[in-house]
DNA sequence: TTGTATGCGTTATCAT
DNA sequence: ATGATAACGCATACAA
């Protein structure tokens, strides 16, 4: 059986001191003599104690705990998260430890019960944003947050006037590098996969970037080769059949995400196409998976380390009051094969 | 500007009762009458008030909180995490929420500092243990955490005389299955990649499942067509490698995770051998990836949604004192084309 | 059914 | 440098 765990006051009196010199010394205050501090610190240590942090908390009025919320209902995959989602997760995890931090982890089914009030219940001190490339329905449950005063960051796409603060890829300038890519391949005729509605703002950035690498080539910009397409290898197998029954000629694929780019792969191959002679394909993300499929998938790289690291990092300042400037995390063009650049 | 937080007593003040009457009223106590109930609740919904957490668990003695605590550094992949423990962090989460705990996520740095203390500290009622596959290092440690007394439970092998409480899969028989199934196929020399080491028990029951198999086929159990390999593609790609460098003929391969079988279908494509033509590839675990690779991988799936439901249940009965029946989660074979039974 | 009083284990503000 | 004391906001035992 347990026996009673020790408090402050067992340490206090086992230590032969008081008990807020219990609290001072183990928290590394100055204002305790090396002396006490040790025995306080073997004092702790005999007992195993540790510190009650609902006490704590609740005293400090802080809990040194973040909450993640990550959005559980894509329109695309319903069972499974995206794989840059849970990269993020990791990062995000790891960069909260880093800090001294807990991290919550929490999935919200955003329709129905929309639960961020982690910071009025003080169960963390900040919450972070992940997953809501569906902006619509976000986006004004994020201006009552601002409004009320709470400390949030959102991962996503980074635009004048919103609410709340963003970080996120500089998604415009990752398309259009790769795009500029394919055409210093010498493909001329690039198809684009990925919805390009206001509803996501961060496709929307990708497919400007597209646009705007196929006007600075001076090429034509063929709507007839973009095809809606949400992040699921299957919706991207669906968009590439559709692009294919266009009967528009293309020599390159642009995806808007790695599972858009791996769902096409698929269906592209299923039609006797040969990747990358006959259709260089790129995606976005560079998920662990991309550079294991069949050819490895040539995509622009969001550095997830990094961005974790910098939402901890900055949420916590917006913790500590200290102000926002919103920038962009930059990308990296990935080139693997089926791009048909190298191999 | 926020302004204060509302308290129990505001509301106590603002329905015109008293603050513990707040207390029962909100928290559905059937000692308290509906007239009141009404009164407090609207009360609440107008200060916009939140139960403080920290007050409240520091006065109940309870959290109502869970932590996942996942190994970080397995032998295979530094970097990134293995797919099917993704898998169950997400079920574990949702799970988590739905019987109304917050997760609180960590991802532990075995090696150096082992953060077991969530309970010690008062920040969650239970722990969930979660990747930890080598289970030399681990077992010692939660001995002592089970001397202690503490609540948790460990996704991994069942065995008897283990200290604490285990939950997995039927390894063995999942296994067994798979084998029975490519013997059933017409393969007869089949191959395992994956340690047998005893450090490893879940491999190690995958492998014993897989000798069943051969034995009550009357088949020759060759020690040579075993090669070790940890849960990564690498380490699949490398240990089918050294399976063809040996120069023994096999016309089947069962691999201990699909990462494994994987990195093996990779390295055996490589080497221009046809799947399933010539050598019919089994995997475990079913993680996403393995519907998606070509071809098509047949694995034994477990049941992530299962287990992190049963995972948090029977955590949630530890919690409350009741006691814990050892069993196993079944497994179920998915055939894809990889084992040459269909397409 | 409701109200009163107390304490959960800290940290912070006074003193000394 | 240390000790006494007072909150933090809630839930519970007890009284009414």
């Amino acid at each position: 059986v347990k026996s009673r765990r020790a408090t402050s006051f067992d340490i206090a009196e086992l230590a032969g001191v008081s008990q807020s010199t219990v609290s001072r010394a183990l928290r590394n205050s100055l204002l305790v003599s090396e002396d006490t501090r040790r025995k306080v610190r073997a004092a702790a240590q005999q007992l195993n104690y540790k510190v009650d942090v609902n006490a704590r908390n609740l005293r400090a009025q802080r809990t040194n705990t973040l909450a993640l919320l990550l959005c559980a209902d894509n329109e695309a995959s319903e069972s499974q998260i995206n794989p840059f989602f849970l990269s993020m997760l990791g990062s995000i995890t790891k960069a909260s430890a880093h800090h001294g931090y807990d991290l919550l982890v929490s999935f919200q089914h955003f329709s129905n019960d929309w639960r961020a009030d982690y910071e009025d219940s003080k169960r963390a001190d900040g919450l972070i944003f992940l997953g809501y490339g569906d902006y619509t329905g976000y986006i004004s449950k994020i201006a009552r947050l601002a409004e009320q005063g709470a400390h949030f960051i959102t991962w996503g796409p980074v635009l004048k006037g919103q609410p709340g603060h963003f970080l996120g890829s500089d998604n415009r300038a990752g398309a259009r590098g790769a795009v500029e890519h394919l055409i210093s391949l010498g493909r001329t005729r690039i198809a684009f996969l990925g919805t390009k509605s206001d509803a996501f703002p961060e496709f929307k950035e990708r497919h400007l970037g597209y646009c705007e690498a196929l006007q600075a080539a001076g090429l034509l910009l063929d709507p007839a080769l973009q095809v809606d397409a949400f992040t699921s290898q299957e919706h991207g197998a669906r968009a590439a059949r559709q692009l294919l029954a266009r009967n528009r000629p293309f020599d390159a694929l642009f995806a808007a995400s790695d599972l858009i780019a791996m769902g096409a792969l698929r269906a592209l191959q299923e039609a006797a196409i040969e990747i990358p002679q006959d259709i260089a394909v790129v995606g976005f993300d560079d998920i662990e998976e991309a550079s294991r499929s069949m050819p490895a998938l040539t995509t622009v790289r969001q550095d997830t380390k990094l961005a974790g690291e910098q939402l901890v990092v900055r949420l916590l300042a917006l913790i500590r009051g200290e102000g926002f400037e919103a920038s962009l995390i930059p990308t990296q063009l990935k080139i693997r094969k089926s791009c048909g650049a190298c191999g």
